[in-house]
RNA sequence: AGGGACUUAGCUCAGUUGGUAGAGCGCCACCCUUACAAGGUGGAUGUCGUCGGUUCGAAUCCGGCAGUCCCUACCA
């Protein structure tokens, strides 16, 4: 074995391992419990980034902790096609080599596309492995693979059918660039600095004018109304009358409605049915005409007169020029909105009327809301329940059709002769409205969110009831970021809910995403995210998933800093040594028939403190509590086992028969084997490859082992003693104290020093005289003193207490340092001391804390304040003889 | 505009029923003591954002304020 651990050489050839035992295969039917888990899909747009590592992190630790629980586990890996964002991405990768898709035209973009899938998702699909993902890749499963489209075109005829799905003429998000609409979570809102114009509207009976409040003039061009609020006084004469559209002429009605604020710009509104939220809604209610000035690609059409052809931002522009040429321009002044972008492109959403296909929302949301309320559905971390409630509370209906190539394609027909629209898992045969038999199939796609809403069942085989959708639907739990709450983790709900008729999954753990190390968001067109594989080559793919596990808080996003990602690589090569040392030093072959009765007091210390932690992780990763379970496993490695028992038992070693010496060496074997399984499913590699290295684990797995709990090690508390954990506290206490005296008085560690323990009851020297080898040993002293009276001069001084023993550390400084250092390391303790000292004396002085606070606590004061007490006095006194340069009893 | 958070050591963050402030990294000092210098030992560092309230006692519970962030939302 290296005296470095070198993830590079043994990754690929462990991961091989696993998967020549198909140790990841989950099976449709066993006996054991099922343990499921869907991966969310990647985008197959590019490579997987940190936040995929982050996220993938997380559910193999649950995986490999389920399974060597005795689970019958799935983790089911898949990819998605990700309509829109691949379809941009392919577009902008062929634009470089000068070409586009309508030259191309369909088929063959979508072969481009395709080709650029198999590539990604090759990519995708490898990153996985490199980061020690337990998939079951048998059933991998692709968005647009066969069977999860037939299921997704069936999803859409029955949702039609039951009238859940329509078509319609309604207003949605136009992304120009796209020329597509976008549903209303692909909107984002931005701060933008407007302006805002006031226009004359001119009555078309008087010389009066109304002035209109506007952040968008060039619209005006499809009005077909003026709006007031009824009860304004200045314009109730108005209502009913009509004024005439600046520019162009057309007679408008003035019209009255309760929704127009008075108070904002000068309370009169332009009513633009066919480009604005509001105005659509004022138009369905008082049957405006729509007037649509805009075409596909957002430019100005055949409704925009001399306008048309212009880009909006143009037309704002001429609109503006020409409205103050008319003289009916009154004011412009700076206005500061919010603006919906389109989120993949950037581009200013224009609303705009057109045809699409639609999901009715609010039946669906209802059971949705209600799983989550009953706690069915359990959300981790909590305080995303009132935001999801209140988004289905408030939800619209969603915009499913997109007007792309790339994905579902929509089953609806359209009869050529008589327009009859035909919705089937087929292309129907003769039309049955007219006879014949001429149809074409919507040009559109399907949202990708709505395949990625039956995941949980597409990927089990639903609509078949097979044994693998009995065996793990509903999944045990969802791993993802809270980002995409809505987008994707409420409509897994609703749809599972009504075509499985039971949750998608019990449980929710929603992480935050991850940033970078000066706290921004990771994104490629910010060129800070970072390859995940790069990270791995550098530190292996155990410190990185380490680094996750043992620093994700609840749903909090991740500033992601190689510094620590290098420290726990620091961590994993701590655990290579010290299973290094093991097996080099230990010559049993097996930990098997541990001798209780005559083991040591560190064997007996180490076993029970192995049964904490095994009782204290279990505990974590049940609450999902991961850093609390990877900090738990991180100090009893490195503090209690590297720390203190290894260099404990090289000390007893030397001391003890050959017999005993074997006894302990299976102690250490043995709580070397629970650590590594312990570690596993954090840091799968590394346990996986020490795991195989141990002679008597020979053909065996680690991932296969069972998990060490409280339960399967029961026997362990058998091996528990106080006395035993007395004696090695009170060993660490003293050791402590003489290096702390070396540290403080700048004594070399190679300087050997002499030291002298006054003890004040014979148990305690009893104890400290069976140590004294190792005290020396460890403390580097080379001539000890124990005994009831101790005499020194020019020494420092310590002074435990533990329990009820009391112990004095004297270390003769006398030639070996300046007595004023002492000095000065003394006073600082007294004060430090003094200062809590005082504190607890306030408080149990304080009649109201003796009477109400809790005896326990009340208790624990009291004794701590005597230590206090004879620890200052110890000093107080060794100060003074310093001072005085005299012997003293320490 | 509504909602959800966050504010603790130089940095990133823990702190689960209120009871003498913790970790990792960084920093300082001394050490190549044969598992490990990717290491060992010791050390320093915080009016726990601010103001008030409840309490014997508040980083922790309640309220006001300030700052940061996120989500939802059609304000012309």
């Amino acid at each position: 074995m290296s005296d470095r651990y070198q993830p590079q050489e043994v990754e690929a050839s462990i991961y091989r391992l696993w998967e020549e035992h198909q140790a990841f295969k989950a099976l449709d039917v066993s006996t054991k419990p099922p343990f499921s888990i869907i991966l969310p899909p990647p985008n197959v747009t590019g490579f997987l980034h940190l936040g995929h590592a982050l996220n993938m992190s997380i559910q193999d630790c649950l995986i490999r902790w389920k399974k060597m629980n005795g689970f019958n586990v799935l983790w089911l890996p898949g990819t998605d096609h990700a309509g829109i964002a691949t379809q941009v991405v392919v577009e902008k990768h062929l634009q470089k080599m000068g070409l586009n898709r309508e030259q191309l035209g369909r088929e063959k973009f979508l072969e481009k596309v395709w080709e650029w899938k198999r590539e990604t998702e090759d990519r995708i699909y490898s990153q996985l492995k490199r980061l020690g993902g337990a998939l079951d890749w048998s059933r991998a499963t692709f968005t647009l693979d066969e069977g999860v489209s037939r299921a997704v075109t069936k999803v859409f005829v029955s949702l039609y059918r039951k009238g859940l799905i329509y078509r319609g003429l309604r207003l949605v998000n136009w992304s120009g660039p796209l020329q597509s609409a976008i549903s209303d979570l692909e909107v984002e809102f931005k701060e933008v600095k407007g302006r805002l114009y006031l226009i004359k509207y001119p009555l078309t009976d008087s010389n009066e004018h109304l002035i209109v409040a506007t952040t968008r003039p060039e619209t005006l061009l499809g009005d077909t109304a003026v709006c007031v609020h009824p009860k304004d006084d200045r314009y109730q004469r108005f209502i009913g009358k009509k004024v005439r559209l600046p520019l162009i002429g057309r007679e408008i009605s003035v019209i009255a409605d309760e929704s127009i604020d008075p108070q904002f710009g000068t309370g009169v509104v332009k009513v633009t049915p066919a480009h604005d939220f509001n105005d659509y809604k004022l138009g369905r209610k008082y049957n405006l005409d729509f007037i649509n000035i805009l075409d596909k690609m957002c430019y100005l059409n055949e409704n925009a007169g001399i306008y048309r052809g212009l880009s909006v931002t143009e037309a704002r522009r001429r609109i503006v020029h020409d409205l103050k040429e008319s003289d009916l321009l009154v004011k412009e002044e700076p206005h500061i909105h919010q603006v919906g972008h389109c989120s993949r492109t950037g581009a200013v959403i224009e609303p705009l009327l057109s045809e699409q296909w639609f999901v009715k929302m609010s039946g669906l949301a209802q059971p949705a809301r209600a799983v989550v309320e009953s706690g069915t559905i359990t959300l981790e971390p909590e305080a995303w329940i009132k935001t999801y409630l209140h988004w289905l509370n408030n939800i619209e209906d969603w915009c499913i059709s997109r007007q792309l190539w790339w994905g579902h394609r929509i089953p609806a027909w359209y009869c050529q002769v008589c327009s009859h629209v035909y919705v089937d898992e087929r292309q129907p045969g003769q039309c049955e409205k007219c006879g014949n038999n001429s149809w074409k199939q919507d040009e559109d796609v399907l949202d990708t969110w709505f395949s990625s809403a039956l995941w949980p069942f597409t990927t089990l085989g639903w609509p078949a009831q097979t044994e693998a959708l009995k065996t793990f639907y509903p999944t045990s739990v969802l791993v993802t970021g809270h980002d995409i709450l809505f987008f994707w983790v409420a409509r897994m709900i609703m749809m599972g809910l009504e075509f499985v008729k039971d949750v998608p999954f019990r449980k929710v753990y929603l992480h935050g995403l991850v940033r970078d190390d000066q706290g921004t968001k990771m994104s490629k067109s910010l060129d800070n995210s970072i390859d995940p594989i790069d990270v791995i080559e550098k530190y292996g793919a155990d410190a990185l998933r380490f680094n996750f596990l043992a620093h994700i808080h609840s749903g909090k996003d991740f500033q992601f800093s190689e510094e620590r990602v290098q420290g726990y690589r620091n961590f994993i090569n701590k655990l290579w040594n010290a299973a290094r040392f093991v097996l080099t030093r230990v010559s049993v072959a097996s930990f098997e028939g541990i001798h209780g009765p005559s083991l040591a007091a560190f064997d007996r210390w180490i076993l029970q403190r192995l049964w904490e932690v095994e009782r204290d992780v279990e505990q974590g990763l049940e609450q999902c509590r991961f850093s609390d379970a990877a900090h738990l496993l991180y100090h009893f490695v490195w503090n209690d086992f590297c720390d203190w028992y290894i260099e404990f038992s090289k000390v007893n070693w030397l001391e003890i028969a050959p017999d005993e010496k074997e006894n302990s060496q299976k102690v250490m074997l043995f709580v070397l084997d629970r650590i590594i399984a312990l570690l596993h499913p954090f840091i799968p590699f590394v346990t996986e490859e020490i795991f195989q290295k141990l002679p008597y684990r020979e053909g065996q797995l680690c991932i296969l082992q069972n998990y060490p709990t409280t339960r399967l090690d029961k026997e362990l508390k058998n091996f528990f003693s106080s006395e035993s954990a007395f004696e090695v506290e009170l060993l660490k206490a003293v050791l402590h104290s003489i290096r702390q005296i070396r540290g403080e008085n700048r004594i070399s560690p190679a300087q050997e020093i002499g030291v002298k323990l006054r003890v004040f009851d014979e148990k305690t020297q009893k104890i400290l005289g069976n140590y004294r080898k190792m005290l020396m040993l460890l403390g580097r002293i080379s001539s000890l003193e124990i005994s009831p009276e101790v005499r020194a001069k020019k020494a420092a001084v310590s002074r435990i207490v533990l329990g009820n023993s009391s112990v004095t550390v004297a270390v003769p400084l006398e030639g070996l340092v300046n007595i004023e250092e002492e000095i000065k390391r003394l006073t600082k303790a007294i004060e430090k001391a003094e200062k809590t000292l005082k504190e607890l004396e306030r408080r149990l002085s304080q009649e109201a804390f003796l009477k109400n606070a809790n005896p326990e606590v009340v208790e624990h004061d009291r004794q701590q304040s005597q230590v206090l007490r004879v620890q200052i006095q110890t000093w107080t006194e060794a100060r003074e003889r310093l001072l005085r340069n005299e012997e003293f009893l320490v």
